[in-house]
DNA sequence: GCAGGATCTGACCGATCGGTCAAGTACCGT
DNA sequence: ACGGTACTTGACCGATCGGTCAGATCCTGC
């Protein structure tokens, strides 16, 4: 049978050493695997991780790409359209869904963005990041864009550092408490709160 | 003459080969950086820097041990101390004296804390964090858990994230039009803000 | 049954890794 | 002038790195 839509996700041996890469990328950092890491990790040798993906570089890419994507367009519609209320808070829900649906990735960029910057993709990612920056920063106090850069940057980094710091105890105990949807709730409001202010406070 | 409190810091060797490192660890990583880039950056041989310092961990651990040893003064008193506005707003100001006077240290700790959790001193600024965390978010509910979380990750994050994005343009713009002081007082704004709030919400 | 592509693997390559070692140099008090 | 100490260095080591390549094995269409 050709490929199954309904099928569960992790049966081709290639999304299996994608994944088992993206894993480690994220916790150990992209200098810190080895192919050999990563084909331990996912049951199989290292040839067939080369065997599947020419490079090592070109498995950081096929695993960050959709990520990336997702955050160009994201990027894109909100520094064309006008920044309104709506339209910011447009923004901050699909920010905060591009975050939980794409963790490891995230984690991956955010965390190594800066060191990586030679290779394409991640060349990319950071563009894109500085054109939110931009968009965002253009006109604004020097206490405005602190406002933006701690909501953004502190919702980016409260879940990467969650999972970096917390893996054992209270972040466990806190994500398993609670549900993605109470997480994604709590911080599309601290967000809302941060930009789009319901009191008389200037927005700039 | 024996060591000069007034003299300039950067005379000795060993203070030029720890700058480079933790600079090199900060910016490509502590797995990324061997130990010849680090002797080639600050124009020595190798086995100097191995003179200096017994191995790659201990130029780690002298580089970013006063920065774990003053978060960790800082989160013991902070946590056994009552959490008043005031003793918040202490906090604060020292929280961010601390991100702005220890920026390396802080960047190499805060985006690489959890893969290189095996060396001692990062284990024990790992248990910092975690001591902090616990003070924070312990009776809170999960929306105040998110704000401290925000709050600190992001002012944390915008500076790490400023050095590791915008080391070209748009940072050294903002970081050279304005001050330290202009910073840290913008910074300390937005944290009192999100932490302690001067409208009647209640705090938890 | 058999040809042929897809997949998987061990052997192997040059380069680089962190680290050791002994020799060399420069400066010190005596 | 001398012995010792602090410092610097190149040569060298075993291990591991990312990557190549030539088979094995398996599955499928004919």
């Amino acid at each position: 049978m050709p490929t199954d839509a309904t099928a569960p996700p992790r049966a081709r041996a290639s999304d299996e050493l994608l994944h088992a890469a993206l894993e480690q990328f994220a916790t150990v950092g992209f200098a810190g695997t080895s192919l050999q890491q990563i084909a331990d990790h996912a049951g199989y040798s290292k040839s067939s991780v080369l065997y599947h993906y020419a490079s090592k570089e070109a498995l950081l890419e096929a695993g960050i790409a959709p990520a990336i994507e997702r955050l160009e367009v994201l990027v894109a519609e909100f520094a064309e359209g006008r920044r309104s209320d709506a339209a910011r808070g447009a923004f901050i829900g699909r920010f905060v869904d591009l975050l939980l649906g794409e963790r490891l990735a995230v984690h991956l960029f955010v965390s190594q963005g800066h060191s990586l910057g030679d290779i394409p993709i991640v060349k990319r990612g950071n563009a894109a990041i500085r054109v939110l920056a931009d968009a965002i920063c253009s006109g604004a106090s020097l206490a405005e864009q602190m406002r933006f850069g701690v909501a953004l940057a502190g919702a980016t980094y409260a879940l990467v550092a969650g999972a970096t710091f917390f893996d054992d105890d209270e972040m466990s105990e806190l994500m398993n408490t609670h549900s993605d949807d109470e997480v994604r709730t709590a911080l599309v409001d601290v967000l809302t709160e941060l930009l789009i202010p319901a009191d008389g406070r200037p927005t700039r």
